[in-house]
DNA sequence: GCTGCCTCTGATAGCGCTAACATACCATCC
DNA sequence: GGATGGTATGTTAGCGCTATCAGAGGCAGC
């Protein structure tokens, strides 16, 4: 590690220092930097000492404006603060900082084209490589994707854009197999709490539930709807408890489920005992509220994986749009889900 | 908006392009860029409309590679898939956009020095401006700070290192109220579930609440280790659960004082009539656990927008280190504490 | 010994932008 | 009318790197 203590009008060391130290030129350093078996071992390791010594880095902008490659990608984000969004975004953080790839983030304030616009224009000004969109498909909201350099790479997380690769959990699968828990323990039908209609996610959910009921040729009540949010779940938890032919009801994720549990209990209707609960996310607290939350484990970090790699393969690999991946989750049964006896 | 359709061997607009179309020199247009009053405004708007036909942007690279200035902002974190620091990053993101910076985010895998350092360097080789550190203050892993160049501005958010500028919510007074509520709900003493001792929030929140007991002359238990995980507060809470003398606990976040709730619970232990319990967080989830949590509730958003604003009052007014700030949090009182009746 | 052909290194020219200075033009003043 | 000055624009020289080609040196072959 060079000096770093510092005078007040210090210049960094550049690849002409290093050069000067080494008594090279400032191409053999460029060399020992990017092809280093081009270089004389002999010479390389004088070079690398005397970037050592002087505690050199590359200066990145000069790199990226002659290679025209910034190393960085683009997350287009929005509201990240629940667990569902925040790990997703956790997990592609760290898959693109593996790959060697800076992440620059932009969260979208509202849910219009306007935001989104701004959002990936920021991006693109910015030089992104590649883009990570993990904002909800509200699908006229997104339009603007075909507004998108079409040298861009793009993929979509739990966002099936036609136009673009997405990576993403398969919500269907696992809102049936939810479903098909709560058939399995003798319940006549379940009823349904679903998440806004501009997320895809709340959609799919939606989808796998009804095909679970239809395939076993039951009743489809009407769906109540949530915003995510536990007082939503709360709010169609007060509902269904009213009813007394309510004996499961699947929360499309855990918040509005907990809200869900909280209505039932204030209603005085036993979970699981009167009614059976799950949920959808396996947020960290799930096994920890009451009762423990039967719920649906969503494998986020695999996603940001995914997503990374497919994206990076369409970066390095050319224009070649990589093809879409669909994650199964799996059923997390705890004690919120019971046969039924009402 | 320009053409966007594009030819194989496309060359994004230039500088000299939008000049050649405006009939002027690429000054003028950087100029129009960049001091629009310096040019009549009659060319200036050639200048515009140039612009506007070729869908021209300035490229970034060159542009800091001149300037010297990214227009990005830095910020360090760990695990950010738990409601606090998910929402810090969130609310830094956001203020950081506000301010037209980009923001370029690395996340810990451990907290080592060598992550931590490897974290740094990779954001400094981006030329951030500044750097904002969310990470917790593992003393010893964080000494890295000092080998950071001394001309790059440094934000700690809840992480009181020594040299370097520290926004916090104040934890210290947060525990004071927690305690005080329950010692003002009659409980002769309060217990602690505190969280890992290398995050100075955890420490934080222990001294609050042994300063509280202390001034009120009331006895200090021993406090229980935890690691912020409602299974650590589960453990916890089965210890605390076999002591009948128990009457309050105050848990350092919401995770681990749902936890305790559920081990109390198990253990037939009524919450709040035969326990109080207080969390940390006001997680969204606070309101509809089972009881509705009593919670101290942290203004994340506002941490993360004076964050921004102290480190870019340090990096585009100059060396000077901004004045640290502190900001309070409040006491949400909900249904998991009572008066005393055991 | 000269040619040919490797391997390694150096000189040079940009990448696209801004900083700094140069120039043209017009208005002003004595 | 020429010196003065202010305003609008142009010219030039880099920022720190990589790409490209040129050159130096070594070694084979005839």
């Amino acid at each position: 590690m060079g000096d770093v203590s510092v005078a007040k009008n210090w210049r960094l060391p550049v690849m002409g220092d290093v050069a000067r130290l080494a008594g090279v030129s400032h191409m053999t350093v460029s060399r020992v930097l990017n092809e280093p078996d081009s270089v004389r071992p002999e010479t390389r390791e004088r070079v690398l000492l005397a970037i050592e010594q002087l505690g050199y880095r590359r200066n990145s902008a000069a790199r990226s404006l002659v290679t025209r490659r910034s190393q960085t990608l683009g997350v287009v984000c929005f509201d990240t603060t629940h667990h569902g969004p925040a790990s997703m975004l956790n997990g592609i953080v760290h898959a693109t900082e593996e790959a060697g790839y800076a992440v620059s983030v932009a969260s979208l304030r509202r849910l219009t084209a306007d935001a989104a616009t701004q959002a990936v224009q920021r991006l693109v000004h910015q030089s992104v490589e590649g883009l990570v969109l993990i904002a909800p498909q509200a699908v006229e909201a997104m339009a603007f994707v075909r507004a998108l350099p079409t040298t861009l790479a793009v993929v979509a997380v739990e966002n099936a854009l036609p136009t673009v690769t997405s990576v993403s959990v398969d919500q269907v699968l696992g809102a049936r197999l939810a479903t098909e828990h709560l058939l399995s323990l003798g319940h006549e039908t379940v009823h349904h709490v679903r998440g806004p209609a501009d997320w895809s996610e709340a959609n799919g959910r939606v989808e796998g539930w009804m095909t679970a009921l239809e395939a076993n040729g039951r009743p489809v009540p009407r769906e109540l709807a949530g915003d995510w949010s536990a007082a939503s779940g709360y709010a169609a938890g007060r509902k269904l408890a009213r009813d007394p032919r309510v004996t499961a009801v699947f929360a499309a994720n855990d918040s509005m489920a907990l809200g869900v549990l909280r209505a039932l209990l204030e209603a005085g209707v036993r979970v699981p005992e009167d009614v059976s609960v799950v949920g959808f996310d396996d947020f960290p607290e799930a096994a920890y509220v009451t009762p423990p939350l039967t719920t649906v484990s969503q494998p986020f970090r695999e996603v940001g994986r995914q997503s990374i790699e497919i994206l990076l393969g369409e970066v390095e690999g050319g224009a070649a749009r990589g093809a879409s991946a669909v994650i199964p989750p799996e059923l997390v049964v705890r004690a919120s889900t019971a046969a039924r006896r009402r």
